[in-house]
This record gives structure tokens, sequence and C-alpha cells, in this order.
DNA sequence: GATTGACAGTTCTAAAATAGAACTTTAGGT
DNA sequence: ACCTAAAGTTCTATTTTAGAACTGTCAATC
């Protein structure tokens, strides 16, 4: 939710605090591990006293789809009968859009049920078992 | 992450606990949770004794794009030298693929700069103000 | 010159949520 | 008889979060 306000060009504390309603303390800390992650990044707007704001680093930018894919499933699952709580328009072309997720290399729309999912070179290994040893089977025992 | 298993077709119980390392007692709340959201639907697949599986509504399916996006994020800024954790093959075209978010109506990628939000007509009203009240100000004391 | 208000936090305590582990139930296998 | 599998439940201990008040610095106001 702070990243949905920041992509509404939300950037300071009273400013996610007011719209949100989370509490200051939780605020404070969510801020700081964004900070940490590398996904917002904190500048003084003020001198003296100090005071910041927070900015979406291209990290954080590179969330857009994120948050755009989730608007956009609660515009369709989650309204009532007054209609869409957000719309969005796209200044390039000036039209109120819809996100949509396509394919990169035929762009063609994509849906779960034509994606197959392979593990790539950096796929984490399997955690080394709980059990380790499947070794109580009667056959392994003896060994 | 108990979506992104199913969207792994991972559908039960014991699979979601050895896959994710979550607790029993956590998994078996958050199942119920999704179920109640109309995300999952439990379906029998064995009679005494018995035993349910998780499934997808379409509600669910739609989630797709946000895994997709997660996913796609942590191929982009969670990797390390090996590369990506996850590829992705789209069994229309045969290739391996990105998603790649558009706008509905003009086909161009989407990128939040080129995005103005309003409200909608579903908007939910400002929050009442916790100080209601700017009575403080001492001009409205007497009355 | 004392008070008020904005802003960006911090500090407390009480109330959830989660971790971690063991236990339950129904049934098949050995 | 004992073990295993599956899908949970139950328990205590630890962590998070809620909720509210407090801090420090400045500018503006009374």
């Amino acid at each position: 939710m702070i990243l949905r306000e920041c992509f509404l060009r939300k950037r300071r504390f009273e400013a996610f605090q007011s719209s949100l309603g989370i509490t200051r303390h939780l605020l404070a800390e969510r801020l700081k591990k964004l900070v940490r992650f590398g996904v917002l990044r904190r500048v003084p707007y003020m001198e003296s006293p100090k005071r910041y704001e927070y900015i979406l680093t291209q990290k954080g930018l590179d969330l857009y789809p994120i948050i755009m894919s989730i608007v956009h499933w609660g515009n369709v699952h989650m309204v009532d009968s007054r209609g869409k709580p957000l719309l969005h328009e796209h200044k390039s072309c000036g039209k109120m859009f819809d996100p949509l997720m396509i394919c990169s290399e035929c762009g063609e729309p994509l849906n779960a049920k034509e994606v197959h999912t392979h593990p790539g070179p950096g796929a984490r290994q399997a955690l080394p078992e709980k059990k380790p040893a499947p070794s109580k089977k009667r056959s392994d025992r003896a060994a």
C-alpha cells in the first residue's frame, strides 16, 4: 500500500500516514525497510529541521507492473455496484486503459494455462531435507 | 507464496507445506482464508479418509499477471551471478519469454511516468477525519 | 514570549499473528 | 504390532502490529 501511494506521487511521511491510516511506528519501519531494500531513496527536501521524502528508485519503479496488476485485479474482483475505484489514463495515447500482460516473444495475451515454468540457472536448490535419510525403508536399513 | 505454488500446479496441503517451509498452522489458516475469499476452491479427491486439494477459481486464476510480474521482478532484481531462478515457456509460441505489460488501447509498453490515475466511480470516500472538529481554534471554543 | 501547528519520527503497552514442535485421525502397508 | 501418509489441530514462546502519547525543530500566530 505504501508503494501504491508512491506511484500516486505521494512522497512524505505524513502523506503516507494520513492516506493509509497505518500506525506511524509501522510506517517508519516499512519505509526503513524499503530504503534498505533499495526500492525507495530517502532524500532531504529541507534542511533544519531536516525533512526527508521517499522516492522510488529504478528498482522501485520496476514494481509498477505488479502494482498495476493488483489494482486491475481489484477493479475486476473487488468492485461493488458503483464501478471501478481507480481509472488509468495513458498519457501517450490519451485513453483510459486496462493493463494487459503479453508474451514478449509473440505478443499474445498471457494466461496461466499456456505457460510452462522451468527452473532457471539461478534456481535455489531444494532445501536440505528435514528428514534427509529416506533410510527408513527397510531395504535401506541394512546398508 | 502459496499462490505461486498453486500456479506451479501444487494443490495439496503437504505439497505446500514442504515446498514453502511455512508452519502447518499458518498454512491451514491461509488456505481457509483463500477459500473464504473465493481465490481457491477446496475439493475432495478422496473419500475416507477425506482428503482435499486446493485449486484456483477463476478469481484466483486472474491473479496470474500479479504472480508473473512479481516473478519477473525477482528475475531482474533478486538474481545472483548464476542467472534467473525461474524461466517461462509460452506453449502457444514455443519460446522462452518475459511478461510484458502494455496499454490495452494502444498496445505500447506501460511505464509509471506515462500513466495518470483518476478516482473512478467506485472510489472509496476519504476517511472521516480523526480530528473532524478543528474546533481547537480559540475562535471555535466559545461556541 | 508563550502557544500552536507542521513534520518526521520515537517510545511505550496491549493485542494479534507467527514460529516451532508435538499430537490427532483415518487408512494402507509390512 | 508398528510405520507411514495426509490433512489438519493444539500447545507455548516469540515477533509483529495496533494504538496512543511523546520528542525535537522550526515557522507562524496570539
